[in-house]
DNA sequence: CCAATATAGATGCAACTGCATCTACAAGAG
DNA sequence: CTCTTGTAGATGCAGTTGCATCTATATTGG
């Protein structure tokens, strides 16, 4: 058996508990203003970023790092809450393109100040930009899929 | 509003993904070991921690970061897997003391191999001791509760 | 002692997630 | 063309989580 090093526990332990705490923290600021969910900030974003062309769902899995069935379900309250528009593509029987409604911009323009606030206030009270561009580095080393 | 600067942005963005795919791995190898989730363990080395003694659950939901709901619940199944043991607690009326089994130590012991191997796996290919070690020193700048 | 308030824990219900599987279309092999 | 295999996406079901509320005991203030 591979025994870990201590250094490698703890900074997997902090990892967990410090995402845990600042999500914790910027959901319930979003539930407090009455926005939806950070997840549905992360399609959103994503999706606008496709802009007039749209994407597919499969490849917007990829990048939120969902499941197949997560992304299908999560498109489906996002169209039922009229955010998103899926309409079907004709290069491709099997698929569908998924682009923003006027709704869905907007809705992230009004969740980013929330969002945004409460980031600052969570990253920034603690660290300084140096601090924080280091934190960047390693964590962007340690998620490499790829070695 | 409060803007953010950019080394913020990138720090938590990095921060949901690492988490997310060293997650993701851990459960993965659990799974196909035929253990329990993650959170399980967790639970597991902190009422061994507590020993014959004990922990109330209010107290562990503390350690965990769980809402009271979820730790009540989590104690539910736990139970009736036979990992941990419930009894009601003579000075106050209202709590419960909980310990864990021998099926739960065992279980417990059982999942480290894994969790160890697939932590160490993902982590050390990325990271050096120097590095780990700073990553955590971040991290636990930024979870700091109380500035 | 009694009333008001606080704390420990459980629970009904709705929303969400995971898993396995399903349907539909696409692509390649013969 | 037709068969096999692959890919996009949906869905039934069971398990989990979130929210609000509930019960029971404890504590505090009169």
């Amino acid at each position: 058996m591979t025994k870990p090093n201590p250094q490698t526990i703890a900074a997997w332990t902090s990892l967990v508990t410090a995402n845990r705490v600042l999500l914790d923290d910027i959901e319930y600021a979003l539930k407090t203003a009455g926005l939806p969910k950070l997840s549905w900030y992360d399609a959103l974003l994503e999706i606008e970023k496709a802009g007039a062309a749209g994407i597919r769902p499969f490849d917007l899995k990829e990048r939120l790092l969902l499941p197949q069935y997560g992304m299908s379900r999560l498109l489906d309250r996002m169209a039922k809450a009229g955010l998103v528009d899926r309409q079907d593509v004709e290069d491709d029987g099997r698929g569908q393109i998924v682009r923003l409604t006027q709704k869905g911009r907007d809705v992230r323009q009004a969740m980013w100040p929330v969002y945004a606030a409460t980031l600052t206030r969570s990253v920034e009270r603690h660290l300084s930009q140096d601090e924080a561009a280091e934190l960047h580095r390693l964590l962007k080393k340690l998620a490499r899929t790829k070695s």
